[in-house]
DNA sequence: GCAACAATATATCACTATGGCATATTGCCC
DNA sequence: GGGCAATATGCCATAGTGATATATTGTTGC
């Protein structure tokens, strides 16, 4: 069996936040998590199924004017205890998979230009990432102030660091192509 | 359908270096990459097989003395090309699915002591990361000074900086946590 | 000398997760 | 009014994980 699904406690984490929708929970996740977790469709609606058949979320149909008809679901005391449950357990590790330095590692056979376009296209992504973090900071500190918002500036502040350190790798990389030429 | 199949070049890069059995490619891998790549045999055999389906590998019997027969793979003309093709190719993001900090962004209803702990832990983790990868560079200089030995030393420098600003977010962490009692 | 255990070598299975495609409606811009 | 983004969900093929099974050899300790 693969470990646990971590779908479920982020689906469960999200609705502890308020009741949504499959499609509300992904676009909530995408706005707060996404530098660090990410999820899809595919696996979301089924999960959330499952979370209902056990009864740890409720589902409720609801029509709004005459947009599409959604399914709101909405978390239950036993949800509730589950969420808590993994909240205290021992985290997974995270998966690695990274496949730019796996190219690098193999990349005896690439010439020095091509090898520099991959680097200087992920110090791009890089810098990329941090303004889309710099955003995310800008609305935490504006909507949320209150005991959430530490936690997740928390996050965010990973996120910061982590890119700054690929950045300040890449700027490495660029220094030694540069000298070994 | 799910990109496509980064283990097959995995596979290939690794055959690329020598013939070696299924086994022994996870071993190599390990041994080389583990700090950013992860394979499991779950997948690595069923690729094998497909691989030499394919052509891009062969595969031989082997009996060594009494050991149990292993399969060596060897890497094909047409094998070199696909895997040079995806070495010049746009690598895909690396997964995004850090557990830890989903359980901290949502980590409202824990107490203080928790989420230290879990800081805590994570710190431990990445000072043990921290002394594989010093062996992994001691390794490589003693055994690689060749045209490979700078690439990995490259693959490896970004494992050490993101292990560095992991570190330094821990501190932080627990220099908010004393704050806000 | 034998039990326990690590290493060698492969395979299978259940499950988790990804990403592409399909579908149908509404709202907006040119 | 044509096209495209957003809302809302579903399905499928494929990728990837981790547990477990199996059989042999080599090593370590009692």
């Amino acid at each position: 069996m693969a470990r646990h699904n971590t779908t479920r406690f982020a689906v469960l984490g999200a609705l502890a936040w308020q009741p949504m929708s499959g499609y509300d929970i992904k676009k909530a996740l995408d706005r707060s998590v996404s530098h660090f977790w990410s999820e899809n469709f595919g696996h979301l609606y089924p999960v959330l199924r499952q979370l209902a058949a056990e009864g740890l979320v409720t589902q409720k149909r609801e029509q709004s004017g005459r947009r599409p008809a959604k399914s709101v679901y909405r978390l239950t005391d036993r949800g509730e205890d589950e969420l808590g449950r993994w909240l205290a357990s021992e985290p997974g590790a995270a998966p690695r998979r990274n496949e730019l330095l796996l190219q690098l590692f193999f990349g005896r056979r690439l010439d020095k230009t091509t090898l520099r376009d991959k680097i200087r296209r992920e110090r791009e992504r890089q810098v990329g990432a941090q303004a889309t973090l710099a955003a995310v900071r800008d609305e935490i500190k504006k909507a949320h102030a209150g005991p959430d918002g530490a936690l997740w500036l928390l996050t965010l502040r990973y996120g910061e660091l982590m890119s700054e350190a690929a950045v300040k790798w890449c700027d490495e990389c660029e220094r030694w192509a540069a000298r070994a030429r």
